[in-house]
Parts: C-alpha cells; sequence; structure tokens
DNA sequence: CTGAATTTTCAGTAATTTGTGAAAATTGTA
DNA sequence: TACAATTTTCACAAATTACTGAAAATTCAG
C-alpha cells in the first residue's frame, strides 16, 4: 500500500511519540496508518506501507489486540484478516485511558496496598508508610474516575472535557445543588 | 545510606514502574527513596542505597530537575547539595500531569495543527485530515484540563477527584445550575 | 586566588529492547 | 482429509538506551 506524504509524516510523528506513550515507535506508526485510514487493512498492506517486516507487523497487532485498540474484519471472499480503529475517537481515548490505568496504575496499587498491611518496624518506615498511604488514596480516586470515564458515552465525556475552566466553577457551587 | 526492607521492596517495584511511567528504572528507583525519605538526601546517599555509581545519580537528579519533581536544600556547615520531594503529594501528582502533558501532547498537537493547514491532496487525505481534526480538539480540551490543574489547589483538586461517580450526576444539572 | 570538595560530562561498555527471516502452527477450502 | 494460504513464534541480529569510571568543570572556604 502507498501512502500520501501527509500520512507519511503523521506516521513519523506518531513513531516518534509512541516511545514515549508506552508503546514503541513501531507500534506508534502502525496505529497510525490504521487510525488515518478509511478502509481495514491488512497485514501485508501495513507491513508494506510503513516498510517493516511481517513478522514484526503480527507481533505489533498482537500487542494492539492486547490494548483493545482493534476490530478485526472479515471480506468475503479474502482469506486474510483486516483490521481498522475505532471510528468514535472518543471510544479510542477511553481506551486508552482504561489500559494505561491497568498497566500503570493497578500493579502500584497493589503492592501499595502490601505495604500498608507491614507493621512498620521503625520511625523511617512510619514515615514512608505515610507517604504510601497518601499516594494510595490519590491513586485509588484516579482508578475511581477511570472506571467513571469507561461507562461514560462519548457525548458524555465531550460533554465533561468541553468544561474546561468551567469545572472550577461547577465545584464552587455543587454543594448547593445537589442539596436541592 | 541503609534501607529498610519495606522501602527496599517499594524501591523495587517503582523502579519495575519507571519504565511504564516514561520515566526508566532507576529514575524510579530514586525518586521513590527520595519520596519514602523524610529527610533530604545528597547524591551520595541515593548512590549507597541504590547501589548505583555516583554518575548515574548525578544524571538521574538531572532528569528528575528537568520534571520539576524535587526540591533542593542547603545543609548549613555542608556543601553537599540535598534533594527532597514536595511533602504534598497532590503537589506531585499535578506536576507528573502537566510535564507528561508536556512531553505527550504538546508535540502531537503542534504536529496536528500543521497537518490541518495543509492542502488535502486526494480522497484518502480528506479522511486522514478529518480523523487529525478529531485528534486535535480532543486533545486541545485535555490540554484545557491540564492547565486547568495547574492552578487549583490541592484541596480543590482533592474535592474534585473524590466526586468520583458524583461526576454523572453533576453534568446532568449543570446547565440548570449555572443559569441561575 | 588556591585548592580541596563536589558535581557534571562523556566516551566506551553493558544491558535491554526491537526487528528479522525461517520455520512452525493455524486456518479454511476444495 | 489434504494442502495452500496465512499467521504466529522464536532464535538470532541490529539498534537503542542505560550505566560506569575517569576526567573535566564548578563551587566555595580560607
Amino acid at each position: 500500500m502507498k501512502i500520501t506524504p501527509m500520512t507519511q509524516s503523521l506516521v513519523l510523528h506518531f513513531g516518534e511519540m509512541g516511545s514515549r506513550w508506552g508503546l514503541n515507535r513501531t507500534l506508534g506508526q502502525m496505529y497510525a496508518v490504521i487510525v488515518l485510514t478509511e478502509a481495514p487493512l491488512n497485514a501485508d498492506q501495513i507491513s508494506e506501507a510503513l516498510q517493516i517486516s511481517r513478522s514484526n507487523v503480527s507481533m505489533g497487532l498482537k500487542e494492539l489486540k492486547s490494548w483493545n485498540l482493534i476490530k478485526l474484519h472479515h471480506i468475503p471472499g479474502d482469506r486474510k484478516e483486516y483490521f481498522s480503529a475505532p471510528s468514535d475517537i472518543w471510544e479510542i481515548a477511553r481506551t486508552l485511558v482504561v489500559e494505561r490505568r491497568k498497566r500503570e496504575l493497578d500493579p502500584t496499587l497493589s503492592t501499595l496496598r502490601d505495604a500498608l498491611m507491614e507493621q512498620p518496624s521503625n520511625e523511617s518506615d512510619e514515615y514512608a508508610q505515610m507517604r504510601v498511604k497518601q499516594m494510595h488514596d490519590l491513586m485509588e480516586m484516579v482508578t475511581l474516575w477511570s472506571n467513571e470515564m469507561q461507562g461514560m458515552s462519548s457525548e458524555k465525556l465531550s460533554a465533561l472535557l468541553k468544561l474546561g475552566e468551567g469545572i472550577s466553577k461547577i465545584l464552587d457551587v455543587k454543594d448547593k445543588l445537589l442539596l436541592r
């Protein structure tokens, strides 16, 4: 598959960013080309578009699947598998947040809980445990939000984000409002 | 500096997670030991506690400084520099969000803007540009939030996060409330 | 200003991560 | 079931990233 110069430069950029996003260069490039192309693509097309080996594409797809970021299609009369990204960008964002939470927060939350169960052996352990408690509570709240987000419709999510600076005002009046 | 078993296991865990957090193993370990220790530490103490070279610590501190994650102290009569983490965990979280946004979103936002300025050369470019527009708008909203967060007090931030599932309800009644 | 203490830099090496081709496994159709 | 098409796995190679010790630079007390 040929790729337009515009897509090409976006793909390169997403490759660069991929590493900063917990993925890696190839994964970033692969997802870019999938997101930016309307028709579902098969592994060979991706391999050709990005000039990477077929086996590398296979591994990349495996990982994108584990992130729930791609949809699988079958084209009648064609044995190949075709892949596309969700058409709703909010769905992609929601998935990214949830999956990153699973990878970045959940394991730590569990380690922090373990540390809280331990008996502090001295003063410095007591301090450490106090810090652990703070981190734990904060991360638990973030987890709650991420769960909340998971269940929100794209419309609602969009409305929430659009609040932007309005959020501060809302916080100020929230108590009054909810008491009615 | 000796390190208690409890701190030790937390440090190891944060090392593992470090890589998932856009830092790296050593950076994760370094920040863990700094956050979990009450007294500010100097480079030699960190080097000893983590069993890594003095030069590695120097490079790590440089990076932690660039993330605005550590505070510098001087102890009278001692020429060494001492480092600590903010005592307010919310401040740490706020800084992390802002710095990650700088690294993960800002460069992409600018690339997306560039792509939007270009003249689509054909139908597939038109589709790509439509996707770019969606991503751009979404990321811009997230940026707005991150800026908002930057200016929020720890108390307010905490209150906001505590809303948790309440956020949905608030969204539902927001229009009514703000119209009064 | 001198020089000892301290921090930073950097070139080389070590460790880790990523990518490939070939072979194995799987899939689906005839 | 047989077999060709397709996908996956995996051992090795390539590329990238992280770590070290030695040397250079900086800092500051006297």
